[in-house]
DNA sequence: ATGTGTGAAGAGCTTCACAGCC
DNA sequence: GGCTGTGAAGCTCTTCACACAT
Protein backbone atom coordinates (compact mmCIF):
# COMPACT_ATOMS: atom_id res chain seq x y z
CA UNK A 1 0.00 0.00 0.00
CA UNK A 2 2.89 2.16 0.40
CA UNK A 3 2.19 4.69 -2.53
CA UNK A 4 4.90 7.57 -2.64
CA UNK A 5 5.96 8.54 -6.05
CA UNK A 6 8.55 10.87 -5.56
CA UNK A 7 10.11 14.26 -4.07
CA UNK A 8 8.75 15.94 -6.62
CA UNK A 9 9.38 18.45 -3.85
CA UNK A 10 9.86 22.10 -3.99
CA UNK A 11 12.97 22.81 -1.98
CA UNK A 12 14.14 19.22 -1.33
CA UNK A 13 14.51 18.21 1.82
CA UNK A 14 18.04 17.36 2.44
CA UNK A 15 17.92 13.55 1.08
CA UNK A 16 21.44 11.47 0.76
CA UNK A 17 23.79 14.54 0.37
CA UNK A 18 23.28 17.49 2.96
CA UNK A 19 25.86 19.00 3.76
CA UNK A 20 27.78 18.26 0.67
CA UNK A 21 25.48 20.55 -1.12
CA UNK A 22 26.70 24.23 -1.69
CA UNK A 23 26.53 23.92 -5.43
CA UNK A 24 22.83 24.23 -5.03
CA UNK A 25 23.03 27.82 -6.09
CA UNK A 26 20.56 27.92 -9.52
CA UNK A 27 16.94 27.77 -7.80
CA UNK A 28 14.71 25.27 -8.28
CA UNK A 29 12.28 27.05 -9.73
CA UNK A 30 14.65 29.03 -11.96
CA UNK A 31 15.25 25.37 -13.30
CA UNK A 32 11.73 24.47 -13.60
CA UNK A 33 11.03 27.91 -15.65
CA UNK A 34 14.24 27.36 -17.75
CA UNK A 35 12.47 24.08 -19.45
CA UNK A 36 9.08 26.42 -20.21
CA UNK A 37 11.58 29.32 -22.12
CA UNK A 38 12.70 26.54 -24.91
CA UNK A 39 9.57 26.24 -26.59
CA UNK A 40 9.12 30.04 -27.41
CA UNK A 41 12.57 30.68 -28.10
CA UNK A 42 12.53 27.33 -30.49
CA UNK A 43 9.05 28.75 -31.88
CA UNK A 44 11.20 32.01 -32.51
CA UNK A 45 14.26 30.70 -34.13
CA UNK A 46 11.77 28.31 -36.48
CA UNK A 47 10.50 31.85 -37.28
CA UNK A 48 14.00 32.92 -38.57
CA UNK A 49 13.98 35.26 -35.19
CA UNK A 50 17.71 36.32 -34.06
CA UNK A 51 17.60 38.45 -31.26
CA UNK A 52 14.87 38.68 -28.46
CA UNK A 53 14.51 41.32 -26.11
CA UNK A 54 13.59 40.16 -22.48
CA UNK A 55 10.55 42.43 -22.50
CA UNK A 56 9.26 40.59 -25.57
CA UNK A 57 10.23 37.23 -24.67
CA UNK A 58 8.94 37.42 -20.91
CA UNK A 59 5.61 38.07 -22.59
CA UNK A 60 6.03 35.22 -24.95
CA UNK A 61 6.40 33.39 -21.24
CA UNK A 62 4.25 34.87 -19.34
CA UNK A 63 6.82 35.70 -16.53
CA UNK A 64 8.16 39.40 -15.68
CA UNK A 65 11.25 40.48 -17.62
CA UNK A 66 13.51 40.80 -14.16
CA UNK A 67 12.54 37.48 -13.62
CA UNK A 68 13.50 36.35 -16.91
CA UNK A 69 16.55 38.09 -17.00
CA UNK A 70 17.87 37.11 -13.42
CA UNK A 71 17.16 32.98 -14.60
CA UNK A 72 19.61 33.67 -17.79
CA UNK A 73 21.95 35.13 -15.34
CA UNK A 74 22.58 31.94 -13.49
CA UNK A 75 23.93 30.53 -16.95
CA UNK A 76 26.57 33.39 -17.25
CA UNK A 77 26.71 36.48 -19.72
CA UNK A 78 24.51 35.28 -22.46
CA UNK A 79 22.93 38.89 -23.64
CA UNK A 80 24.63 41.97 -24.91
CA UNK A 81 23.73 44.92 -23.21
CA UNK A 82 21.36 47.31 -25.26
CA UNK A 83 20.57 44.96 -27.85
CA UNK A 84 19.14 42.19 -26.26
CA UNK A 85 19.76 37.82 -26.78
CA UNK A 86 20.60 36.00 -29.06
CA UNK A 87 18.46 33.14 -30.07
CA UNK A 88 20.14 30.36 -30.35
CA UNK A 89 22.60 31.13 -27.89
CA UNK A 90 20.64 30.93 -25.53
CA UNK A 91 18.50 27.94 -26.69
CA UNK A 92 21.94 26.43 -26.52
CA UNK A 93 23.07 27.65 -22.97
CA UNK A 94 19.59 26.38 -21.93
CA UNK A 95 20.19 23.14 -22.85
CA UNK A 96 23.65 22.64 -21.62
CA UNK A 97 22.64 23.65 -18.11
CA UNK A 98 19.97 21.21 -18.20
CA UNK A 99 22.03 18.77 -19.67
CA UNK A 100 19.11 18.25 -21.84
CA UNK A 101 20.01 16.37 -24.84
CA UNK A 102 17.96 16.84 -28.41
CA UNK A 103 17.71 13.00 -29.11
CA UNK A 104 16.67 11.33 -26.20
CA UNK A 105 15.53 7.34 -26.99
CA UNK A 106 12.12 6.58 -25.40
CA UNK A 107 10.67 3.69 -25.32
CA UNK A 108 6.84 3.43 -24.97
CA UNK A 109 4.46 0.51 -23.26
CA UNK A 110 1.24 0.32 -24.39
CA UNK A 111 -0.04 0.51 -27.85
CA UNK A 112 -4.08 1.76 -26.89
CA UNK A 113 -5.74 5.01 -27.75
CA UNK A 114 -2.96 7.45 -25.31
CA UNK A 115 0.08 5.26 -27.01
CA UNK A 116 -1.48 5.17 -30.32
CA UNK A 117 -1.59 8.50 -30.38
CA UNK A 118 1.94 9.33 -29.76
CA UNK A 119 3.24 7.04 -32.19
CA UNK A 120 1.21 8.83 -35.22
CA UNK A 121 2.07 12.17 -33.85
CA UNK A 122 5.52 13.54 -34.99
CA UNK A 123 5.63 16.47 -32.10
CA UNK A 124 6.95 14.97 -29.73
CA UNK A 125 9.83 13.94 -31.81
CA UNK A 126 10.86 17.12 -32.76
CA UNK A 127 10.81 18.48 -29.12
CA UNK A 128 13.51 16.17 -27.58
CA UNK A 129 12.77 12.78 -27.35
CA UNK A 130 12.56 9.78 -30.13
CA UNK A 131 10.14 6.49 -29.81
CA UNK A 132 12.37 3.91 -30.57
CA UNK A 133 10.65 0.73 -29.12
CA UNK A 134 7.44 0.31 -28.16
CA UNK A 135 5.51 -3.08 -26.76
CA UNK A 136 2.28 -4.27 -26.00
CA UNK A 137 0.92 -7.86 -25.19
CA UNK A 138 -1.80 -8.11 -27.19
CA UNK A 139 -0.48 -10.37 -30.21
CA UNK A 140 -2.77 -8.75 -32.89
CA UNK A 141 -0.73 -5.49 -32.49
CA UNK A 142 3.07 -7.47 -32.06
CA UNK A 143 4.64 -7.10 -35.32
CA UNK A 144 2.23 -4.35 -36.64
CA UNK A 145 4.06 -0.97 -37.78
CA UNK A 146 3.05 2.28 -36.00
CA UNK A 147 4.22 5.87 -36.87
CA UNK A 148 7.92 4.25 -37.34
CA UNK A 149 8.50 1.62 -35.00
CA UNK A 150 7.15 -1.95 -35.19
CA UNK A 151 5.36 -2.97 -32.07
CA UNK A 152 7.34 -5.52 -30.08
CA UNK A 153 5.95 -8.22 -27.67
CA UNK A 154 5.87 -6.65 -24.00
CA UNK A 155 7.60 -10.35 -23.10
CA UNK A 156 10.84 -9.18 -24.15
CA UNK A 157 10.40 -5.71 -22.53
CA UNK A 158 13.96 -6.10 -20.44
CA UNK A 159 15.77 -7.88 -23.14
CA UNK A 160 15.76 -5.14 -25.62
CA UNK A 161 15.80 -2.23 -23.06
CA UNK A 162 18.90 -3.30 -21.77
CA UNK A 163 20.46 -4.13 -25.34
CA UNK A 164 20.02 -0.61 -26.34
CA UNK A 165 20.34 1.36 -23.06
CA UNK A 166 16.92 2.78 -22.90
CA UNK A 167 16.90 4.64 -19.48
CA UNK A 168 13.34 6.70 -19.77
CA UNK A 169 9.94 4.85 -20.93
CA UNK A 170 6.39 5.79 -21.45
CA UNK A 171 3.98 4.00 -19.72
CA UNK A 172 0.56 3.65 -21.40
CA UNK A 173 -0.88 0.48 -20.13
CA UNK A 174 -4.10 0.12 -18.18
CA UNK A 175 -4.00 1.16 -15.06
CA UNK A 176 -4.48 -2.69 -13.47
CA UNK A 177 -0.92 -3.70 -14.63
CA UNK A 178 0.69 -0.29 -14.38
CA UNK A 179 2.65 -1.09 -11.16
CA UNK A 180 3.93 -4.07 -12.30
CA UNK A 181 5.20 -3.37 -15.86
CA UNK A 182 6.55 -0.13 -13.68
CA UNK A 183 8.53 -2.61 -11.71
CA UNK A 184 9.85 -3.93 -14.48
CA UNK A 185 11.15 -1.02 -16.50
CA UNK A 186 12.44 -0.13 -13.44
CA UNK A 187 14.32 -3.45 -13.39
CA UNK A 188 15.28 -3.25 -16.64
CA UNK A 189 17.47 0.02 -16.29
CA UNK A 190 15.00 2.74 -16.89
CA UNK A 191 15.39 5.87 -14.75
CA UNK A 192 12.56 7.71 -15.59
CA UNK A 193 8.89 6.91 -16.32
CA UNK A 194 6.55 9.05 -16.93
CA UNK A 195 3.23 7.56 -16.63
CA UNK A 196 -0.75 8.04 -17.94
CA UNK A 197 -1.87 5.76 -14.98
CA UNK A 198 -2.14 6.92 -11.36
CA UNK A 199 1.15 5.80 -10.18
CA UNK A 200 0.85 4.09 -6.65
CA UNK A 201 4.38 2.22 -6.11
CA UNK A 202 7.28 3.20 -4.88
CA UNK A 203 10.34 2.74 -7.42
CA UNK A 204 13.74 2.14 -6.21
CA UNK A 205 16.38 4.58 -5.62
CA UNK A 206 17.50 6.38 -8.96
CA UNK A 207 14.39 5.53 -10.48
CA UNK A 208 11.79 8.48 -10.58
CA UNK A 209 8.05 8.38 -12.03
CA UNK A 210 5.90 11.26 -12.55
CA UNK A 211 2.15 10.98 -13.36
CA UNK A 212 0.25 12.81 -16.09
CA UNK A 213 -3.15 13.08 -14.01
CA UNK A 214 -5.66 14.99 -16.07
CA UNK A 215 -8.24 15.20 -12.99
CA UNK A 216 -5.26 17.42 -11.32
CA UNK A 217 -4.51 19.19 -13.78
CA UNK A 218 -8.22 20.36 -14.41
CA UNK A 219 -8.85 20.84 -10.91
CA UNK A 220 -5.96 23.38 -10.27
CA UNK A 221 -6.77 25.03 -13.54
CA UNK A 222 -10.29 25.56 -12.73
CA UNK A 223 -9.66 26.64 -9.26
CA UNK A 224 -7.40 29.50 -10.93
CA UNK A 225 -10.29 30.01 -13.42
CA UNK A 226 -13.01 30.94 -10.10
CA UNK A 227 -10.45 32.90 -7.93
CA UNK A 228 -10.15 35.37 -11.57
CA UNK A 229 -13.69 35.67 -10.52
CA UNK A 230 -13.51 36.09 -6.96
CA UNK A 231 -10.63 38.52 -7.04
CA UNK A 232 -13.02 40.73 -9.51
CA UNK A 233 -15.96 40.27 -7.43
CA UNK A 234 -13.69 41.51 -4.51
CA UNK A 235 -12.74 44.66 -6.47
CA UNK A 236 -15.96 45.52 -7.40
CA UNK A 237 -17.51 45.43 -3.70
CA UNK A 238 -14.34 47.51 -2.91
CA UNK A 239 -13.64 45.77 0.32
CA UNK B 1 3.01 31.52 -33.87
CA UNK B 2 4.76 32.17 -30.15
CA UNK B 3 4.16 29.04 -28.58
CA UNK B 4 3.38 30.38 -24.61
CA UNK B 5 2.15 27.69 -22.74
CA UNK B 6 0.09 29.93 -19.49
CA UNK B 7 0.64 31.31 -16.16
CA UNK B 8 0.92 28.06 -14.20
CA UNK B 9 2.98 31.02 -12.22
CA UNK B 10 4.81 30.77 -8.99
CA UNK B 11 3.75 33.72 -6.64
CA UNK B 12 1.26 35.31 -9.35
CA UNK B 13 2.46 38.55 -10.07
CA UNK B 14 -0.74 40.62 -9.03
CA UNK B 15 -2.71 40.88 -11.84
CA UNK B 16 -6.02 42.80 -11.92
CA UNK B 17 -6.25 43.47 -8.08
CA UNK B 18 -3.14 44.64 -6.11
CA UNK B 19 -3.03 46.32 -2.75
CA UNK B 20 -6.73 44.77 -2.26
CA UNK B 21 -5.40 41.53 -2.06
CA UNK B 22 -4.44 41.09 1.85
CA UNK B 23 -7.49 38.20 1.57
CA UNK B 24 -4.50 36.04 0.07
CA UNK B 25 -3.42 34.36 3.58
CA UNK B 26 -3.12 30.71 2.27
CA UNK B 27 -0.19 30.19 0.12
CA UNK B 28 -0.30 29.20 -3.54
CA UNK B 29 2.12 26.67 -2.91
CA UNK B 30 -0.15 24.94 0.01
CA UNK B 31 -3.07 25.09 -2.61
CA UNK B 32 -0.93 23.17 -4.99
CA UNK B 33 -0.37 20.70 -2.57
CA UNK B 34 -4.01 20.42 -1.58
CA UNK B 35 -4.86 19.26 -4.73
CA UNK B 36 -2.21 16.62 -4.90
CA UNK B 37 -3.62 15.12 -1.22
CA UNK B 38 -6.97 14.48 -2.82
CA UNK B 39 -6.44 11.22 -4.46
CA UNK B 40 -4.69 9.23 -1.58
CA UNK B 41 -7.19 10.47 -0.22
CA UNK B 42 -9.47 8.76 -1.78
CA UNK B 43 -7.59 5.36 -2.25
CA UNK B 44 -8.31 5.46 1.61
CA UNK B 45 -11.55 6.39 1.88
CA UNK B 46 -12.13 4.09 -1.13
CA UNK B 47 -9.88 0.96 1.02
CA UNK B 48 -12.31 1.42 4.49
CA UNK B 49 -9.73 3.63 6.30
CA UNK B 50 -11.72 5.81 8.68
CA UNK B 51 -8.39 7.38 10.19
CA UNK B 52 -4.91 8.73 9.10
CA UNK B 53 -2.33 9.95 11.00
CA UNK B 54 -0.16 12.58 9.15
CA UNK B 55 3.25 10.65 9.53
CA UNK B 56 1.21 7.96 7.04
CA UNK B 57 -0.32 10.66 5.22
CA UNK B 58 2.97 12.36 4.65
CA UNK B 59 4.27 9.10 3.23
CA UNK B 60 1.83 8.42 0.74
CA UNK B 61 1.70 11.38 -0.69
CA UNK B 62 6.09 12.69 -0.53
CA UNK B 63 6.14 15.46 1.57
CA UNK B 64 7.17 16.27 5.48
CA UNK B 65 4.63 15.22 8.21
CA UNK B 66 5.37 19.12 9.08
CA UNK B 67 4.13 20.06 5.85
CA UNK B 68 1.25 18.81 5.59
CA UNK B 69 0.00 19.24 9.23
CA UNK B 70 0.65 23.16 8.42
CA UNK B 71 -0.93 22.95 5.13
CA UNK B 72 -4.24 21.45 6.83
CA UNK B 73 -3.88 24.11 9.40
CA UNK B 74 -5.10 26.72 6.87
CA UNK B 75 -8.32 24.76 6.76
CA UNK B 76 -9.14 24.99 10.39
CA UNK B 77 -9.52 21.98 12.95
CA UNK B 78 -9.31 19.39 11.67
CA UNK B 79 -7.63 16.80 12.85
CA UNK B 80 -7.95 15.10 16.88
CA UNK B 81 -5.07 15.38 18.82
CA UNK B 82 -3.44 12.34 19.73
CA UNK B 83 -5.78 10.17 17.37
CA UNK B 84 -4.67 11.83 13.54
CA UNK B 85 -7.51 12.81 10.94
CA UNK B 86 -10.72 12.08 10.03
CA UNK B 87 -10.35 10.66 6.25
CA UNK B 88 -14.01 11.92 5.01
CA UNK B 89 -13.40 15.25 7.08
CA UNK B 90 -10.39 15.79 5.40
CA UNK B 91 -11.72 14.75 1.91
CA UNK B 92 -14.63 17.36 2.46
CA UNK B 93 -12.36 20.22 4.01
CA UNK B 94 -10.12 20.56 1.30
CA UNK B 95 -13.18 20.26 -1.29
CA UNK B 96 -14.39 23.08 0.28
CA UNK B 97 -11.61 25.15 0.21
CA UNK B 98 -11.07 24.63 -2.77
CA UNK B 99 -14.36 24.97 -4.59
CA UNK B 100 -13.99 21.56 -5.73
CA UNK B 101 -17.27 20.21 -6.95
CA UNK B 102 -16.98 17.03 -7.76
CA UNK B 103 -19.29 16.55 -10.48
CA UNK B 104 -17.82 19.45 -12.65
CA UNK B 105 -19.47 18.98 -16.27
CA UNK B 106 -17.42 19.14 -18.99
CA UNK B 107 -17.24 18.97 -23.04
CA UNK B 108 -14.76 17.36 -25.15
CA UNK B 109 -13.70 19.10 -28.46
CA UNK B 110 -12.25 16.36 -31.44
CA UNK B 111 -12.71 12.64 -30.93
CA UNK B 112 -9.40 11.33 -32.29
CA UNK B 113 -6.94 9.18 -30.26
CA UNK B 114 -6.90 11.38 -27.43
CA UNK B 115 -10.54 12.23 -27.20
CA UNK B 116 -11.78 8.72 -27.51
CA UNK B 117 -9.19 7.43 -24.62
CA UNK B 118 -10.82 9.85 -22.76
CA UNK B 119 -14.31 8.87 -23.08
CA UNK B 120 -13.63 5.47 -22.87
CA UNK B 121 -12.41 5.38 -19.65
CA UNK B 122 -14.35 6.37 -16.79
CA UNK B 123 -11.63 7.25 -14.18
CA UNK B 124 -11.76 10.64 -15.17
CA UNK B 125 -15.45 10.84 -14.59
CA UNK B 126 -14.74 9.05 -11.10
CA UNK B 127 -12.43 11.88 -10.43
CA UNK B 128 -14.68 15.20 -10.27
CA UNK B 129 -15.00 15.68 -14.20
CA UNK B 130 -17.80 14.04 -15.93
CA UNK B 131 -17.59 14.78 -19.98
CA UNK B 132 -21.47 15.49 -21.17
CA UNK B 133 -20.58 16.64 -24.76
CA UNK B 134 -18.14 15.68 -26.98
CA UNK B 135 -18.22 17.44 -30.43
CA UNK B 136 -15.53 16.57 -33.58
CA UNK B 137 -16.21 18.00 -37.01
CA UNK B 138 -15.63 14.34 -39.27
CA UNK B 139 -19.47 13.65 -40.28
CA UNK B 140 -18.25 9.97 -40.34
CA UNK B 141 -18.09 10.71 -35.99
CA UNK B 142 -21.23 12.69 -35.40
CA UNK B 143 -24.13 10.48 -34.25
CA UNK B 144 -22.00 7.88 -32.94
CA UNK B 145 -21.80 6.94 -29.16
CA UNK B 146 -18.39 6.56 -27.62
CA UNK B 147 -18.57 6.16 -23.88
CA UNK B 148 -21.61 7.19 -23.11
CA UNK B 149 -21.79 10.21 -25.20
CA UNK B 150 -23.04 10.99 -28.13
CA UNK B 151 -20.89 12.69 -30.86
CA UNK B 152 -22.27 16.22 -31.71
CA UNK B 153 -21.29 18.30 -34.95
CA UNK B 154 -18.71 20.13 -33.66
CA UNK B 155 -20.66 23.36 -35.72
CA UNK B 156 -23.16 23.49 -33.34
CA UNK B 157 -20.92 23.50 -30.58
CA UNK B 158 -21.42 27.48 -29.77
CA UNK B 159 -24.70 26.80 -29.41
CA UNK B 160 -24.63 23.76 -27.08
CA UNK B 161 -22.63 24.97 -24.66
CA UNK B 162 -24.19 27.93 -24.17
CA UNK B 163 -27.69 26.28 -23.81
CA UNK B 164 -26.03 24.20 -21.19
CA UNK B 165 -23.64 26.61 -19.66
CA UNK B 166 -20.71 24.22 -19.69
CA UNK B 167 -17.78 26.34 -18.25
CA UNK B 168 -15.02 23.84 -18.72
CA UNK B 169 -13.70 22.12 -21.85
CA UNK B 170 -10.94 19.71 -22.85
CA UNK B 171 -9.42 20.47 -26.40
CA UNK B 172 -8.03 17.42 -28.24
CA UNK B 173 -8.22 18.94 -31.88
CA UNK B 174 -4.86 18.44 -34.18
CA UNK B 175 -2.31 21.47 -33.43
CA UNK B 176 -3.28 23.78 -36.67
CA UNK B 177 -7.27 23.76 -35.77
CA UNK B 178 -6.39 24.66 -31.86
CA UNK B 179 -5.76 28.57 -31.49
CA UNK B 180 -8.99 28.85 -33.52
CA UNK B 181 -11.36 26.31 -31.94
CA UNK B 182 -9.98 28.07 -28.42
CA UNK B 183 -11.48 31.27 -29.34
CA UNK B 184 -14.85 29.56 -30.21
CA UNK B 185 -14.60 28.29 -26.80
CA UNK B 186 -14.01 31.40 -25.05
CA UNK B 187 -16.46 33.16 -27.16
CA UNK B 188 -19.51 30.60 -26.19
CA UNK B 189 -18.79 31.11 -22.46
CA UNK B 190 -16.08 28.31 -21.55
CA UNK B 191 -13.61 30.11 -18.67
CA UNK B 192 -11.44 26.47 -18.22
CA UNK B 193 -9.16 24.95 -21.41
CA UNK B 194 -7.33 22.14 -21.26
CA UNK B 195 -5.36 21.68 -24.38
CA UNK B 196 -3.35 19.05 -25.75
CA UNK B 197 -1.82 21.19 -27.87
CA UNK B 198 0.55 23.88 -27.41
CA UNK B 199 -1.23 26.61 -26.66
CA UNK B 200 0.13 29.89 -28.27
CA UNK B 201 -3.00 32.09 -28.20
CA UNK B 202 -3.79 34.81 -25.92
CA UNK B 203 -6.99 34.24 -24.54
CA UNK B 204 -9.61 36.61 -22.71
CA UNK B 205 -9.75 38.46 -19.30
CA UNK B 206 -11.50 35.47 -17.47
CA UNK B 207 -10.51 32.65 -19.90
CA UNK B 208 -7.82 30.40 -18.61
CA UNK B 209 -5.83 27.46 -20.76
CA UNK B 210 -3.36 25.05 -20.07
CA UNK B 211 -1.64 22.74 -21.59
CA UNK B 212 -0.34 18.95 -21.08
CA UNK B 213 2.96 19.13 -22.81
CA UNK B 214 4.47 15.92 -22.55
CA UNK B 215 8.34 16.86 -24.04
CA UNK B 216 8.06 19.59 -21.12
CA UNK B 217 7.35 16.84 -18.15
CA UNK B 218 9.28 14.39 -19.95
CA UNK B 219 12.21 16.80 -19.38
CA UNK B 220 12.03 18.04 -16.16
CA UNK B 221 11.60 13.77 -15.08
CA UNK B 222 14.51 13.09 -17.13
CA UNK B 223 16.86 16.07 -15.80
CA UNK B 224 16.19 14.94 -12.14
CA UNK B 225 17.06 11.32 -12.61
CA UNK B 226 20.38 12.48 -13.64
CA UNK B 227 20.56 15.11 -10.75
CA UNK B 228 19.89 12.04 -8.35
CA UNK B 229 22.72 10.60 -10.12
CA UNK B 230 25.23 14.12 -9.75
CA UNK B 231 24.33 13.78 -6.21
CA UNK B 232 25.38 10.12 -5.75
CA UNK B 233 28.71 11.00 -7.47
CA UNK B 234 29.89 13.79 -5.48
CA UNK B 235 28.66 11.89 -2.31
CA UNK B 236 31.15 9.00 -3.27
CA UNK B 237 33.94 11.49 -4.15
CA UNK B 238 33.60 13.14 -1.34
CA UNK B 239 34.71 16.95 -2.26
C1' DA C 1 19.76 56.23 -24.89
C1' DT C 2 18.63 51.57 -24.39
C1' DG C 3 18.60 47.08 -22.37
C1' DT C 4 21.25 43.69 -19.64
C1' DG C 5 23.45 42.20 -15.13
C1' DT C 6 23.47 42.10 -10.09
C1' DG C 7 23.73 43.00 -5.20
C1' DA C 8 20.65 44.14 -1.53
C1' DA C 9 16.14 44.70 0.34
C1' DG C 10 11.85 42.59 0.87
C1' DA C 11 8.30 38.98 0.71
C1' DG C 12 6.93 34.33 1.17
C1' DC C 13 7.41 29.68 2.36
C1' DT C 14 9.36 26.08 5.21
C1' DT C 15 11.25 24.26 9.41
C1' DC C 16 11.44 23.76 14.18
C1' DA C 17 10.31 23.46 18.85
C1' DC C 18 6.99 23.22 21.94
C1' DA C 19 2.32 24.25 23.59
C1' DG C 20 -2.22 22.10 23.65
C1' DC C 21 -5.55 18.47 23.55
C1' DC C 22 -7.03 13.62 23.55
C1' DG D 1 2.12 8.88 25.88
C1' DG D 2 0.94 10.38 21.42
C1' DC D 3 -0.25 13.42 17.82
C1' DT D 4 -1.94 17.76 16.22
C1' DG D 5 -1.64 22.91 15.93
C1' DT D 6 1.11 27.16 15.66
C1' DG D 7 4.06 31.14 16.41
C1' DA D 8 8.73 32.41 15.38
C1' DA D 9 13.14 31.62 13.36
C1' DG D 10 15.51 30.57 9.19
C1' DC D 11 16.01 30.27 4.48
C1' DT D 12 14.94 30.71 -0.36
C1' DC D 13 13.18 33.19 -4.01
C1' DT D 14 11.58 37.52 -5.94
C1' DT D 15 11.71 42.42 -6.62
C1' DC D 16 13.91 46.69 -7.12
C1' DA D 17 17.18 50.13 -8.14
C1' DC D 18 21.02 51.21 -10.33
C1' DA D 19 25.58 50.15 -12.32
C1' DC D 20 27.45 48.79 -16.65
C1' DA D 21 28.01 47.75 -21.50
C1' DT D 22 26.91 48.95 -26.31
Amino acid sequence: MGAHSLPIGPRSHSDTAGALMDRRQIPDETIDRLFTYLRPLMCLRRDGTETVLSRDLAQLCSVAPTVLRKDFSYLGRLGTRGVGYNVDELIHGIRRKLRFDDETRVALVGVGDIGRALLEQSRFELEGFRIVFAFDNDKEKVGRTMGKVVIGDAALLEEKLRAEAIRVAILAVPEASAPAVARRLAAAGVKSILSFAPCGTAMPEGVKMTCVDLSLTMARLVYRSCIVDDQNVVERKGE
